[in-house]
DNA sequence: TTGACATTTTTAGAAATATAGAAATATAAG
DNA sequence: CTTATATTTCTATATTTCTAAAAATGTCAA
């Protein structure tokens, strides 16, 4: 049924969904699958193909791939007997959007010493 | 001695390197700290303060800044008897960089895809 | 220097959670 | 019914997480 418990809607709404996608990424074979959904965008990829191209056991990568679904990364259309999965590329940039939020605006970033600092 | 066993460089550089990196920001009490110092950032922010705005004990602290530290997204300096701590956007970047990159380059997805879709 | 105090880290261990894959179970197509 | 695709159970193993207690480390005052 195309796990779809939680609302896909946006992974950065707040911090603990925000920690819930970084989690489902923070993981080599999860983090894998979800490049190559990015690649495989627009078309999408097929569990078998996954698992084909990662050397993923079919288990294995449901378990994966349900993590990622819930997370709201990466969506599933069911086609006949087969799932086509894709990523969500703008979920992603949500949550990129909103890991550096507050942060320094800008690119010049801070430089690592301010001397001022008066103990 | 500051934790400082692995070269802070880039947390992006391949698939494993920005699995761990996403992985230490996928703990709800991780994320708050990186957060947090973010907005805290150029200044940043001593261990205990962290602690007291957060309401984590001092010992699980040190666990999840030397977890982040690892992952070379927060950076520590010594000053006396208290540690410094500060976000490094620039690594944050290049993480979600990494992440989006071989994406549809940006937001109308226009896919260069090759359709290596075979059995 | 010595001793009292403040800040942070280390250690050790239990509880909770994640992971991987075999086998059994749906579900769809022919 | 048979095959193809994907999911669910179930189980063993491994990892993560948290906390208390002890240990480092640095500061300050006498």
């Amino acid at each position: 049924m195309i796990a779809q418990d939680t609302p896909p809607a946006s992974p950065a709404h707040d911090e603990d969904t925000a920690a819930a996608a970084l989690s489902a990424l923070g993981h080599p074979a999860r983090l894998a699958v979800f490049r190559l959904l990015i690649r495989a965008n627009p078309d999408g990829a097929r569990v078998g193909d996954i698992g084909a191209h990662l050397g993923i056991s079919g288990a294995t990568l449901t378990h994966h791939l349900s993590a990622l679904v819930q997370a709201g990364l990466v969506t599933q259309e069911k086609r006949g007997r087969e799932i086509i999965n894709r990523a969500d590329a703008d979920a992603m940039q949500q949550l990129t959007d909103f890991l550096l939020a507050e942060c320094c605006t800008g690119l010049g970033a801070a430089a690592p010493d301010t001397p001022d600092r008066a103990a």
